[in-house]
DNA sequence: CTTGAAGTTCCAGTGGGCTGGAAGTGTAAC
DNA sequence: GTTACACTTCCAGCCCACTGGAACTTCAAG
């Protein structure tokens, strides 16, 4: 199998798997003589790994760590139910600080609605956003 | 007034400022003949309007946006409230799409909960994930 | 006059996950 | 044999909002 069915399989480009490679998430594949890129069946199976990984928003740091786990010999599920724990937190929290600036942005909103016509000759740039945004429901959002 | 003290009204750094102004945020300020950055008092109310937008989720680039009509001497409002719609319908999209993953995660981690180690023999790296992440409320995370 | 803080310029790096391009070699179909 | 495409390596850039550091000058206080 060479590198380009693999992509085609997986749906990722070849530069991808190269990438990939020498970030040490695919092993270094076997080769022809003239130094082509010769896989077998299971590198499929780890780049779909990769894919459902990245699809639960793990990073390639993460995921290598459950590679190398499980490269190592050992069943890495005990570490991936951790990851996938530790991901569920940062989503929550990300959601949690997301509804926030979601609000301040309806509050916002809401108040350019309302239009104030006699503001305008006070405001700086736009009244619309002449409140500090340390004070109301901070949004937080350089984190 | 000088740079330092700007960063110090603002609680914005020295840095970021002359950053700013190579970005066309903030305008060139005047100099002294040393060639110190002297600064008005309107610059404040600029690196606050900056800040405020900044908590609002918006991107520089907006942001210089609104800044470059309001410098052409129009209101900016509708403008602004363009952008502020426009990111509370990212916001949204953004948590819904962490709403799908979050159940993603959930239901991947009950599935590792029950523990089934007869998937172990088949999985390819942990059976945890051996389900395609195309089919399950897709989580779309790499947008 | 000396010291030390604060100012100046310019360049490079951060992190994450690729993507593009150049320049060359191999391979499969006709 | 020729064409067209796949493959190889390596290096650079992208996006975003800064931040760090070097090397130098200027300012204010004592």
């Amino acid at each position: 199998m060479k590198i380009g069915e693999v992509a085609e399989l997986t749906g990722t480009s070849t530069k991808t798997i190269r990438f990939y490679e020498d970030s040490g998430l695919v092993p270094p594949p076997a080769r022809t003589p003239s130094g082509h890129r010769v896989y077998g069946p299971e590198t499929t199976d780890r780049l779909r790994f990769i894919r459902r990984c990245q699809a639960a928003g793990m990073t390639l740091q993460e995921v290598r760590q459950i590679l190398t786990v499980h490269d190592s010999g050992e069943s890495p599920c005990g570490h991936v139910s951790r990851v996938l724990t530790e991901r569920l937190d940062n989503v929550r929290a990300q959601i949690a600080e997301l509804v926030t600036l979601e609000a301040h942005l309806e509050s916002l909103l809401a108040h350019a609605a309302q239009g104030r016509p006699t503001d305008h000759d006070r405001a700086g740039v736009c009244w619309i956003l002449e409140t500090d945004p340390a004070e109301p429901t901070g949004p937080a959002v350089t984190e």
